[in-house]
DNA sequence: CATTTATGTCAATAACACTGACATAAATTT
DNA sequence: AAATTTATGTCAGTGTTATTGACATAAATG
């Protein structure tokens, strides 16, 4: 995967800019190509299950926070219901994911990844953890706690009051 | 757009995991967050003109590297050229984007924004470079270099001479 | 009892990616 | 000069993921 900063003709260098607007502009470059490079082990290994980019995404939120409602999925994923819909019933059809009926609001149906789901999940997110990891340990401590401090400050907060963002 | 780390209920609270690996998971939904909530208002925009997310990935890469080949431009967007050819001729037929004859090689087409492009560029990347200034700079120059290290360190190597890492 | 919320489905459509096949022009190699 | 490779582009068919709109059920809430 080449990147374009080392291999470029010199005509087709970073246009002259002032200096800042270089630097955000090189920001949103990497950041395209980081998560290009995230996404694209994952998006192999699904192929052979017949699955995309949502059937990971779905496992991946359903893995970390076990036992959540659909409403809160999609408000994760920023998508329609109709599009998890269909997403979603073939994971449950297929085994990897679980629905129960929720206990105190019997209107939920909360989410589980079964066994089959727990291991797919690990298979998935195995090329992601080791880029994070390798990434992480070369770069230290100090660099992480950048990297997580940028990285929050870009994501929007919640629309309204809610819990303070 | 709520994160799920303050509005879960407790039984869909992050899996108790070793440390390492929830913090790795951690950084992961992190990145999907802010490359979610990165690309939204362009998407807003991007529907006004008939256009979508693969239109302005072409208009921000021939704004950044003015006199780009269409080689270039597929190996940074990891597509095929049938599925650029689509949104660059789209591009091309409606004024945002020229190409010219290579001058030293005359197979090449070098890529250039019209003004008209270089318009829409700015109004696609408005949201995002504020995005960028405002996480740098709130986060201060630390963070920032912190952010660019792990950033850097997670994209893949060139092909050729690694193993992708 | 009326309304809202949580969930789900059916139908139609669009954006964006894919594979495979084929074509032209120009550069490079033999 | 001829053969091959490279850069570009198009046509046809397909699949995934998203959209909107309409409609339905069950359960919670006012």
């Amino acid at each position: 995967m080449d990147t374009p900063l080392t291999d470029q003709p010199d005509d087709a260098a970073p246009d002259a800019e002032p200096g800042a607007e270089e630097e955000l502009r090189a920001g949103m470059e990497h950041l395209f190509f980081a998560y290009r490079d995230f996404i694209a082990q994952p998006d192999r290994i699904l192929t052979e299950y017949g699955f995309g980019r949502a059937h990971h995404r779905v496992i991946f939120f359903v893995g970390r926070y076990p036992g959540m409602a659909v409403r809160q999925l999609l408000e994760i994923l920023q998508i329609t219901k109709q599009s998890l819909s269909r997403v979603l019933s073939q994971l449950v059809r297929e085994g990897y994911v679980e629905r129960r009926q929720g206990e105190t609001d019997r209107r939920q149906r909360r989410l589980y990844l079964t066994k089959r789901g727990t291991e797919l999940e690990r298979r998935l997110s195995e090329d992601q953890r080791q880029r994070f990891a390798r990434a992480y340990g070369t770069a230290g401590p100090d660099a992480v706690r950048g990297f997580r401090t940028v990285l929050d400050l870009m994501i929007s907060g919640p629309p309204k009051g809610g819990s303070g963002g």
